[in-house]
DNA sequence: TTGAAAGCGTTACCAG
DNA sequence: CTGGTAACGCTTTCAA
């Protein structure tokens, strides 16, 4: 009990070489189902568990992926890690988790995990990427890296996301169609490509509507619900407040919902507010959260997929997946009110 | 560069044994500092990296710690994940993330791992052990396994948790504080112990502040949104509804929440309504949540503290640590409505 | 203080 | 098909 029986055991008892044991363990066609099978019983009977720490070395695998994001406890990740966790898992892979703080000095550890192996794979999800680093020298061929959700430009990696700019004129689209002409945005941090990506699909929709973005509306916040309490303050202290606003994410359009309230105006009956990302609290939010969903576990499983592709050298060049949004119409957007407007034209 | 340099060849530049470069590299006193500079200098310039499996297995550890959830989709383990990894990662070891489903089938497994040695230790927040298996063998010494956020009972294990059963109290307490007399529990499953700590909780206080619980007053969601919706509605329904509502953590606030609205009642001035958990968007809520916050990122880190302890043997005996909760008071709850009443006394 | 050498438990090559 | 054996890259006795 206290010692772990190994391969060599079992071939001393099944009186058979250890590897032969090796192949009959592995289901090697290179032995007899005779044989196999003696060396199974013996396995069975002495309570054989294989060391995967010995079979790594020697395989020079690590059957572990690493799944780095910025920030822990953002819930956004939550569902990308289950539909990743489901295929690494199908696959035998385990996940390493990695979490960098926005430290490039942290992210650049978890490159040099790669690079020394102690993970065949990453996925990558913090729109950054340490410069210069080996693993992504070009001479070694295509890095075992999938970027996903955040894109990182002319990097030559993998990458799973959603298309930020049509989804963001969706949202716009869907505010215009109901009569709304003053619309704000409120931006993510914009040294992001993802925040501009989204601004710039707001720009391109309001240019497509007709609709004239004074210089006031787009304030940027950083994702946080105390920023979009404090961008929607500003642009209702303004002259020209919005009939509808459209956040970069759910957690500022709960923020600019909350600070309506307190100035007492209705959603979405005096102001219409939209979001992105659908999170699990927004459809039960009050009210209910209109909102851009991405297929979360999708795109999780897509990049964890993508990754083994790339490990298993089954695709060397690195391609591009995007995954379909789809708007969530809940009830925090309706009609833009219809008050006679005393702005001078 | 595209061999990778190992200690053999740090040998030969520094001329020095194998042995010595391991002792140098790994600051072992055994060796002088004129040799240790010497080796130094040599693996820089080769730009040695050490491989981390090889040693662990010579070393015969992981360096990795498992942290198993039921349900890797729950935003409440994040900020845990977070504490976990940061005093993890102070002490060398790398997470692997864990996840049940539920199911008892993926947990052995990852007992098994444990068995196996794929990781040194384990954070367990399933609440329940797969029956019998070896590693729980009270023959093989204290497992390295600190059970966190939900109790498992008798199971000789070391635990970080918080007192349950008197933070439940302690909302009670505040309901009735503000006068409610009619104060109903939506419970959670009551197959666990987590959800019958609770109710006990609300019982005892109930019982102390000389308040009834009527038969229906007690209604088992599953801590879902739809489920606490589902469960104020039969409350709602019934003949006698509450005037407050201490639902057994905050998504199922948030669907009772909701409900009442439908339902055209309004929070807190006809229902009050308290949760817990304090999950991030409890605050920004509307009406922003009172609940029963429980020191997140503090219990992962005591946690894996531990772990650490009992991993390194300086501690053999299973502790329980409890954690201190705090009622956070918000906005869903307020006085009682006094309005008389007029049923049957 | 250093070196030689024996593992850690597998897998995979090469003969037979 | 099977067996012997050399790796995988490191740490750690044991001697010197």
């Amino acid at each position: 009990m206290s010692e772990r029986t190994k391969i060599k055991d079992i071939a001393r008892v099944a009186g058979v070489s250890t590897a032969t044991v090796s192949r009959a363990l592995s289901d090697s066609a290179l032995v007899t189902d005779a044989t196999r099978e003696k060396v199974r019983a013996a396995a069975n009977r002495l309570n054989y568990r294989l060391n995967v720490r010995a079979r790594n070395l020697r395989i020079q695998k690590s059957m572990a992926v690493l799944l780095v994001v910025r920030n822990m406890s953002n819930p956004f990740y939550l569902e990308i890690f289950k539909g990743v966790e489901a295929v690494a898992r199908a696959a035998g892979y385990v996940l390493l988790m990695g979490n960098t703080e926005d430290d490039p000095a942290r992210e650049a550890e978890y490159f040099d995990m790669l690079r020394d192996g102690q993970a065949d794979g990453m996925i990558l999800m913090t729109g950054t990427l340490p410069e210069g680093h080996a693993v992504l020298d070009p001479a070694s061929g295509a890095p075992p890296i999938v970027v996903a959700l955040e894109a990182v430009d002319d990097c030559g990696l993998a990458h799973v996301q959603i298309d930020n700019c049509a989804a963001a004129k969706q949202a716009v689209r869907h505010l215009a169609s109901l009569g709304h002409r003053k619309i704000a945005h409120i931006c993510g941090p914009l040294p992001e490509i993802l925040s501009r990506l989204r601004r710039d699909g707001y720009r391109k929709a309001m240019a497509k509507a007709g609709l004239e973005i004074p210089r006031n509306y787009e304030p940027a916040g950083d994702y946080s619900i105390q920023s979009g309490r404090a961008c929607c303050a500003a642009l209702f202290d303004a002259d020209n407040p919005p009939t509808a606003l459209f956040a970069a994410n759910d957690e500022m359009a709960f923020g600019a919902i909350g600070e309506l309230r307190r100035r007492g105006l209705r959603v979405p009956e005096d102001v219409s507010v939209i979001g992105f990302d659908d999170l699990f609290v927004s459809e039960s939010y009050s009210p209910p959260l209109t909102t851009i969903s991405q297929p979360r576990v999708d795109i999780g499983r897509t990049a964890m997929t993508m990754l083994l592709d790339i490990i298993g050298a089954r695709q060397s060049v690195p391609r591009t997946i995007e995954m379909q949004t789809e708007l969530i119409v809940r009830q925090s957007t309706g009609k833009a009110p219809n008050k006679l407007e005393i702005s001078a034209q």
